[in-house]
DNA sequence: ATTGCCGGGAG
DNA sequence: CTCCCGGCAAT
């Protein structure tokens, strides 16, 4: 992220894992607590490779008390995969399906094939299907949540919807992270491959943060201040944030702009609620292939509801409409071409995935945040309004790394990627691209 | 040194 | 296609 550091070894509390119930089923859960019995507690940073060490898990479920496991019992990141594993019938079990994280339940493992046979709930449709799947096809873990299902019940992504804008920062999200490209390949720069989860993450701090800044300056001041005061922010998170914006004309920033720095008022005012809008605004389906556009938020959801998503069936989640859509204020005379670029593309891999993503780097994040326990600087988040923003002299195009030297090279982001988060020792977890040391699509941008 | 991933090769 | 990996760039 912004921090320009590697986090150091994540602590194992916190870690998802699925472990054995009595009935002989996995359930899931997260290491609660780490007993080591050797008498050595140099080793502070959890990662005590003692055999004997014993984890607490504390289940998902209520109704299931807390246990302790050895780590060969545990199954998750960091510690067994599934190979090996037996599962029962009856065994609540996730996968991929169609492109988004479905649940299903075995109802026969061939411990021979270790092949299984699963059925599935679909999302889309009431009948529950029967699949063969491999057993390292499935996860015990709900390991990357589907949007609606992260909407539905108390994620931390809630966390970083506060009461005054809520639900606009999902809104924003699920624009394409980066212009133009449909296929990997992208271009020079972009902050779009930042991670989704981990601006999320900063969306509380952020939040915060503005909740301080209300607090202090009238709701309309333009920008306190010292707002862009380097030292008060995290430097990464703003220059960042700049080079996300491409365009065809390269106008250089005002020299004499007094917020010349990094443009972090600027993307201060886009966080801002606009009440009062000057242009009006559009509202334009971004489903693949579909230009619809109109001028009311109920219309374009109505739209999507009806056209792309089906009749809303029991269980899904409201709101999912708002991933399709994007909102898009018309200038007078009509929007930089470039804007509409970037409404126009989808992301490579449509919405689950791509969703999936967000809220799956969002929890690594808040995890590291949370064990980590650092006093991180308050970043500022960057901000996905296509909304144009009135006077272009405000958008800090970066266009200067436009291509120098590696025309290609999709720069380094920060996400975590499989290696990272699953480690060598647990390959078979890492997403195909990742294991073929193509650019990774889990994690990815 | 490590990590991410492009480009290219094998099957 | 899928799968693998050399090698390079970014960190």
């Amino acid at each position: 992220m912004s921090t320009g550091k590697r986090l150091a070894k994540r602590s194992i509390i916190g870690t998802r894992v699925a472990a054995l119930g009595d009935d002989g089923l996995y359930y899931s859960g997260m290491i609660h607590a780490v007993k080591t019995p050797a008498p050595f507690p140099e080793n502070n940073n959890c990662i005590n490779l003692t055999p004997n060490t014993r984890y607490t898990v504390r289940f998902d479920s209520v109704m299931m008390k807390n246990r302790e496991y050895r780590d060969a019992e545990l199954i998750g990141p960091g510690f067994r995969g599934m190979t090996g594993v037996r599962l029962k019938e009856g065994q609540r079990v996730f996968l991929t399906y169609n492109g988004r994280e479905v649940h299903a339940d075995v109802k026969h493992h061939d411990y021979n094939t270790d092949e299984l046979l699963v059925q599935i709930y679909s999302p889309t449709s009431e009948v529950r299907i029967e699949l063969k799947k491999k057993l390292d096809d499935v996860r015990l873990l709900e390991s990357r949540k589907s949007a609606r299902l992260a909407d539905v019940d108390t994620d931390f992504a809630r966390l970083a919807d506060m009461a005054g804008d809520r639900r606009r920062s999902s809104a924003t999200i699920e624009v394409p992270p980066s212009p133009v490209q449909s296929s990997r390949k992208r271009g020079p720069s972009s902050s779009c491959d930042q991670g989704y989860g981990e601006r999320d993450e900063q969306m509380n701090e952020c939040n915060a943060a503005l909740v301080l800044m209300s607090l202090s300056c009238s709701p309309n001041s333009p920008r306190p201040s010292g707002w862009g005061d380097r030292s008060s922010v995290s430097p990464g998170a703003s220059s960042s944030s700049d080079s996300s914006w491409r365009s065809g004309t390269p106008s250089p920033p005002p020299a004499s702009s007094s917020f010349s720095d990094e443009g972090i008022a600027m993307d201060y005012e886009e966080i801002h609620p606009r009440k009062k809008r000057i242009n009006s605004v559009v509202f334009v389906c971004t489903w693949r292939g579909c230009t619809y556009s109109t001028d009311t938020c109920t219309a374009i959801e109505a739209h999507i509801r009806n056209t792309h998503l089906g009749p809303k069936k029991e269980g899904d989640s409201d709101h999912e409409e708002e991933f399709y859509y994007t909102e898009r204020e018309v200038a007078a005379p009509a929007p930089p071409p470039t804007l509409s670029h970037r409404d126009m593309c989808r992301p490579p891999h449509e919405d689950p995935e791509y969703q999936r993503q967000l809220v799956g780097s969002f929890r690594q994040g808040l995890l590291s945040t949370l064990q980590q326990g650092t006093g991180r600087s308050v970043n500022i988040p960057v901000t996905h309004h296509w909304v144009n923003t009135h006077s272009p002299k405000h958008m800090r195009l970066s266009a200067a790394n436009g291509s120098p030297s590696s025309p290609g090279r999709r720069p380094r982001s920060d996400n975590k990627k499989c290696r990272k988060v699953y480690g060598m020792d647990q390959r078979d977890l890492w997403c195909t691209q990742c294991k073929w040391k193509k650019a990774c699509t889990r994690f990815g941008d």
